[in-house]
DNA sequence: GCTTGACTCTGGAGTGGCTACAGGGTTTTC
DNA sequence: GAAAACCCTGTAGCCACTCCAGAGTCAAGC
């Protein structure tokens, strides 16, 4: 199997999978005579399994973590257990602070009910407000789960 | 105002007040006798608003927007508005993958109770398996809101 | 007046996780 | 045997910073 056939099967861009290669993620494939990467079925599993922890959100390391102990069934799971209980975490902290995002958000909206001027808009005057009385507080943490705009 | 009192008054490194300069979201300061930037008030409350709007998770582009309209206060708000809706939507479909992310993972977190063999966990097994299934069905579409990890 | 230390400057590189070229080589199909 | 489809490497770009090196500037203390 060729890179643009493994592309296919596991729904994955060829650019991302030679990406994976180069970051240590996908082993590199044999070579074909005219310099092709040849797949088998277990980099297609291997592949599936790294877009599918993706597609649950987790860091490049985070996969790679899980795939060392794929590779070593013999070690103890305990820090999977725990890998996947702190992303739990990363999770619903997101979760929380975009709740709250979306409070706001729709507080602010309500600011301005109709076009108008600029200069009366009330969600340019709310924030505004908001930002000034900021100032006065508290500084800002981050987390480790992503903002509001999202890639894939 | 030197630059470091500005980055205090803002809670916000210098690095980043210089960044927001050079991409034109700062408009760049009066330089003094030795080249350093001087800001007054109107920079502070300007790198504030900026700031508020970041920690409301908009991205840069949607906070020019912004500011172009504080600019010219005569201009019809309308667009503001669109814009503040569209970021709710953004972080409403965020909201619903994140829970449903949280779901599957205290799914599969269920899967290995106990530490044991890598081998046998049940983590590791059923992330394998999902990821089989799923070459079979359909591919993943993006959103514009972050995934489970982010800085600030 | 001179040193020390705190502050600031510019420019460049690095982060994550891709994505999109450019400029070539190889294989398949007609 | 030519055209189309595929593949290769290497590099640059995306966002919103963050960090660094190496140099210049300024205020305070001795």
């Amino acid at each position: 199997m060729k890179i643009g056939a493994l592309a296919k099967a596991a729904h994955t861009p060829i650019e991302t999978i030679r990406y994976y290669e180069r970051v240590g993620l996908l082993s590199g494939a044999a070579r074909s005579q005219g310099n092709y990467r040849i797949y088998d079925e277990t980099h297609l599993e291997r592949l599936s399994f790294i877009r599918h922890c993706r597609g649950l959100d987790m860091t490049l390391d985070e996969i790679r973590a899980l795939l060392r102990f794929k590779d070593s069934p013999h070690e103890n799971c305990a820090e999977v257990d725990e890998l996947i209980d702190a992303h739990i975490g990363h999770v619903a902290v997101r979760i929380k602070e975009l709740k709250n995002l979306e409070r706001q958000l729709k507080a602010l909206r309500l600011a301005c009910g109709e076009a108008r001027e600029s200069g009366r808009c009330g969600i340019l005057t709310e924030l505004s407000a908001a930002a000034r009385d900021e100032r006065a507080a508290r500084p800002v943490k981050p987390g480790h789960v992503h903002g509001a705009h999202h890639p894939l």
